[in-house]
DNA sequence: AATTTATGCAACAGAGTGTTGCATAGTGAT
DNA sequence: ATCACTATGCAACACTCTGTTGCATAAATT
């Protein structure tokens, strides 16, 4: 009762190709044909595994957008842990195709439920890892266990991807770091109080 | 010397309707084959104003992006300034088309130059009117000089754009009142400062 | 070996994308 | 009022993308 692997093959050949044309020439681009075209693989074939443009191109962007697992440095300090994840995250933004596929995501996700759910469960697992960095400066008593965190988390992630998909402006390093100041100057309210 | 009145004339209809189209039914919806029937205007016709598809999605894409001029309240205090005037910001996303057409406007700005224009211009706008609120606030030594206006205004719009396109959590009041005591908390960083 | 099933092929209808040639009607100028 | 100009309307066209369907073939399961 095992699937049939030719099934699986398919599957897989042509949604490696459906990333690389999605990367490649945009969301307008990625076809049944186009597929069909760069793989070999017969046009009914294709339809018979995605039944229009929507389930094909959602498929793709959830392969895209697959969560990496990510090992997030907790040591402290605070603000070097935030560096060190949010540089990643710029990362993904600045030299992965995802910098170009998330805004597409984003946008199909106000009417297709399917990218809705991949754009969100993508940025719980992005929050998650921001989580543990702020969990584990609460733990160190680095920051207090008041502090918004959940406030926190959306703009430590929010700031970047606006500036580089709204904005269109560079995510340079020392951006980062203002970027980065700022946060813990509001996890930190009181920067030096003789009263404790 | 004037300018045909049939001309303005028709591209007025048109883009009306295609304003309409676009916020009724998405943007895929939006052809000139469309905008034909909602008007009676021809097709050959739309094709001699709007080259293609592209064209007028960007042309209705301005139309709807077109900055309002809003009278920031700058009378502080500052907390009560943002969140009037960062309340104005969440209903236009909350109660008006923007919410869903702003989405289709930041992914093409990744490959279509006009689309960049139109949402860097209107952020550009938006970002001058929390500007005056800031500026206003140092002037009034609410704030110092020093503080890193320019993050705190990304910060303020980002929040709310990235909570309502991104994440799809709602842009309640309660929300935008953390949102905006976490900003103030930035402004202020030191809360009571007896050196002073 | 027999059965089931995934695939390939070819043809099809429909819609959207632009283009073109020609007729018509509204416009501005003399 | 007549003229030239030009925006529009109409119809036809080629092309591509979107899906669907019927039938033959090849691969997998039993």
């Amino acid at each position: 009762m095992v699937e049939d692997p030719r099934i699986t093959q398919t599957r897989e050949k042509a949604l490696a190709a459906s990333q690389e044309i999605l990367l490649e020439n945009g969301v307008l681009a990625l076809t049944h044909g186009a597929v069909s075209n760069a793989t070999g693989i017969s046009r009914s074939t294709l339809y018979r595994h995605w039944t229009d443009v929507k389930a094909l191109r959602d498929a793709t962007f959830r392969r895209i957008a697959t969560p990496q697992n990510i090992a997030p440095k907790t040591d402290g300090p605070l603000r070097a842990d935030l560096l060190w994840l949010l540089g990643i995250l710029v990362d993904a933004l600045n030299e992965t195709p995802w910098g170009s596929v998330a805004p597409q995501v984003i946008a199909a996700s106000t009417s297709d439920d399917e990218a809705k759910q991949v754009i969100t469960g993508f940025m719980t697992d992005r929050f998650s890892f921001v989580n543990a960095v702020f969990q584990a400066a609460v733990e160190r008593g680095e920051i207090g266990s008041s502090a918004p965190i959940n406030q926190l988390i959306e703009v430590a992630v929010s700031g970047p991807y606006f500036r580089k998909l709204v904005l269109h402006e560079p995510l340079t390093k020392s951006w980062l770091e203002q970027h980065v100041d700022l946060i813990c100057r509001m996890a930190l309210p009181v920067s030096n109080n003789p009263s404790e």
